[in-house]
DNA sequence: TTTGAAAAATGAACAACGTTCATTTTATTT
DNA sequence: AAATAAAATGAACGTTGTTCATTTTTCAAA
């Protein structure tokens, strides 16, 4: 009967956590292994469930991935959170660049995910949700903090909206070109630092605003 | 006989041009309906030829795509060449910028293969081959531009290549948020003018320096 | 405890993919 | 006309994402 009792409240556990296992699977495959290797066979070999029961918690491989991606920009944010230490708003933009810039080279295939790949946004089509909540929700971080340094002087003469997308871009810009290796290929001096470099130099222009 | 020396004549021309005629057909199938739908059946199939054929011409899916990734940037360094009636180097660096996100926003696909998806890349990677020889000289016109700049006094205090990355990264950076529909989901007022806008607000910032 | 309906899990089956290679067809030379 | 070389072929293999009829499990009512 405890032995009845013990299997029941597994069964339970495992059936309430089975999402959560499928999640946890498929991010731990897609760290290791990247996109690629994370197909629902490998998902569910690794939790030891059927290839049809990935299909019960999740509408297809979009719904996951779009799932990874959410649990990335948790992460992010998280990060950001050192930020709040920081008061002067120009100070604090120069820390976010940088947050955001480790995060990307630390977490390639998981910043892909977020601002490269299709299948988080075709997850967006396909639910008739036109709303990327977890972009929205970095992004204001980023204007809101563009429009502190407005109100603190700096950027005379530039638009809120223009500007927080200029330097959004430009950090995307970095990362994406690093981590796609185009910035190795071309013959650049330094290629390691490069995007340190060019970070600090952008920076440099910003300051004199 | 004569009818014979024409059959001859038309499957020789059939022969040397078939390596062509596969990519002509992968190009269409790529620009018309995208990556995911340009598979070798239907490449193959456009053209009447067995799958096998298209291997005896391409060694995998990788070199097509490289293949395709080449001539994405024999147009654009085609639609470069207007740049040369711009003898002010300031003004040059500007108009590149448009001439650069022009082509990516009239080419998404094309765009995408060029400077962000994998498959052109791995190619490299398998023909031990570290020399990505289109990016190179796409970067080096850049280069040599910022440094004809640098040289007219513009940019006073900073480096060559990291400002020239910095460029690179900022016009890459908007597009490529573009085109990966990351700037429309994230609540930004103008969202059609944002890159134009973006990169105005970038050129004002240029100036200044 | 037994029963039976609802919920959950299953995995064989399907279509489509990239890739290979023994075979056939075509071209060229002898 | 025959022999040799080159080119083209498509069936077959191993994967992939996805579906769905079937089986198993769950749990409240009898």
């Amino acid at each position: 009967m405890s032995s009845k009792v013990i299997i029941a409240i597994v069964s339970k556990r495992l059936k309430e956590d089975l999402k959560v296992l499928i999640l946890n699977s498929a991010k731990k495959l897609f760290v290791e292994k990247g996109i690629e290797q994370t197909t629902i066979r490998n998902i569910a070999d690794a939790i030891g469930c059927s290839i049809g029961t990935v299909y019960v918690y999740f509408k297809d491989k979009n719904a996951i991935f779009h799932a990874l991606h959410t649990q990335g920009f948790i992460q992010l944010s998280s990060e950001f959170k050192v930020l709040l230490n920081v008061s002067n708003p120009m100070e604090r933009l120069r820390a976010m660049g940088k947050v955001y810039i480790n995060f990307a080279l630390k977490n390639r295939d998981m910043y892909d995910l977020m601002f490269n790949l299709k299948a988080p946004m075709e997850f967006l089509n396909d639910e008739k949700l036109h709303e990327w909540n977890e972009g929205k929700a970095t992004f204001d971080v980023l204007r809101s903090t563009v429009n502190e340094c407005l109100a603190a002087g700096y950027f005379k003469g530039h638009e809120l909206e223009p500007t927080a997308f200029m330097v959004w871009s430009m950090v995307h810009g970095m990362c994406s070109l690093e981590i796609s290796n185009r910035s190795v290929g071309v013959n650049i001096q330094n290629p390691e630092t490069i995007v340190t470099a060019a970070y600090e130099e952008f920076m440099k222009v910003m300051d004199k605003l």
